[in-house]
DNA sequence: GTCTATGCAAC
RNA sequence: CUUGUUGCAUAGAC
């Protein structure tokens, strides 16, 4: 076990770049450590982002992310035990197609798992080798967007639970807030827009060469049953980078809320709008939804998205009384 | 405070 | 070869 760890260091955090790009790789480690210590005044603007995913202490941290999360009980850890040798042999050619621009992610493989209700939730797990790097551009991604982010949004975020969004309903609903609207978005990471995210994520993110590749991420494809599916919409429910892609589109909504004044709590794409009056809810209903719909290109589903009482609303897998 | 390992939960 | 983010709990090592 620790000879593995020490091999990991040495592999993952060993970096060709630094004998060709010396400079590179040390305004890396500075930002690196500006990020670490004090969000506040990394600058997002970075036209050196990439440089920041791919250096060697956010790859070894990216690494033992992926390996730790597999089932290691004891059996089953092929996926991963893979990992660490493939990275011995093709890390160098890897992190230069990455900073070239050429690496080409590869399709995710579509596993379809029973849900609660009878239906089928369609997964896409990208390959170890996938998981490894969107784990690695989502470590870098999350302290930046971390500022950006509504105080009423607690899905996938660090240091926030699911208690916490149902503290803050209480919190509305004694403050007058009896009313509310669970909005139900239809399949909501199967149809993600790629322009829109794109869009928003370049307002934050200026190095095209990230912009770049969570485009060929998103673009990457299925495989189902052997055969080649390409993806135009959608974020793949499985891959490491889709929780926070998600939550920076439905930054929008949220931003989108606070500027018609309306109290929410969101939790990934369960977001619950809060008002006080029975008659406002149908207006803000339509009108969210039309918002929805035109300017973030997502299905709102009538029939789910239900208007009640606060008072024995169930959310998050709690009632409220 | 950091880090391993189980287990549960939300989406 | 059922993935992912996050949170909580328990045990243990510093």
């Amino acid at each position: 076990m620790e000879e593995t760890m020490q091999q990991t260091t040495e592999s993952v955090g060993c970096h060709q770049m630094n004998r060709t790009e010396s400079e590179g790789y040390d305004g890396a480690q500075t930002l690196m450590r500006i990020i670490g210590e004090n969000l506040v005044e990394v600058q997002t603007g970075t036209t050196n982002l990439l440089e920041l995913i791919l250096s060697p202490e956010n790859l070894n941290r990216s690494y033992r992310q992926v390996i730790g999360n597999d089932g290691s009980g004891g059996v089953d850890k092929m996926g991963t035990s893979e990992l660490l040798p493939y990275l011995n042999l093709h890390k160098d050619e890897l992190i230069e197609q990455l900073q070239k621009g050429k690496y080409r992610p590869n399709p995710v493989r579509r596993v379809d798992i029973p849900k609660d209700n009878g239906k089928a939730r369609q997964l896409g797990i990208p390959t170890v080798v996938d998981r490894f790097i969107q784990q690695a551009i989502s470590q870098v991604l999350i302290p930046i967007y971390e500022r950006e982010f509504n105080d009423n949004s607690f899905g996938f975020r660090p240091n926030r639970s699911a208690h916490d969004a149902l503290k803050r309903v209480q919190e509305y609903a004694d403050n007058g807030y009896h009313y509310c609207i669970n909005l139900d978005l239809e399949r909501f990471f199967d149809t993600v827009n790629h322009s829109k995210l794109i869009e928003v994520l370049s307002r934050t993110i200026k190095d095209g060469r990230v912009i770049s590749l969570i485009h060929h991420y998103l673009k990457a494809g299925v495989m189902v049953a052997h055969k080649y599916e390409s993806t135009e919409e959608g974020v793949p429910q499985g891959g490491p980078l889709s929780p926070i892609l998600s939550n920076i589109l439905l930054n929008e909504l949220d931003k989108e809320l606070s500027r018609r004044g309306h109290p929410f709590v969101r939790y990934a794409d369960d977001c619950l709008i809060l008002v006080k009056s029975k008659r406002a809810t149908e207006r803000v209903r339509d009108s969210i939804s039309t918002y929805l719909e035109k300017k973030l290109f997502l299905k709102v589903n009538m029939e789910k998205t239900i208007i009640r009482d606060v008072r024995g609303m169930k959310y998050l897998g709690y009632s409220f009384y």
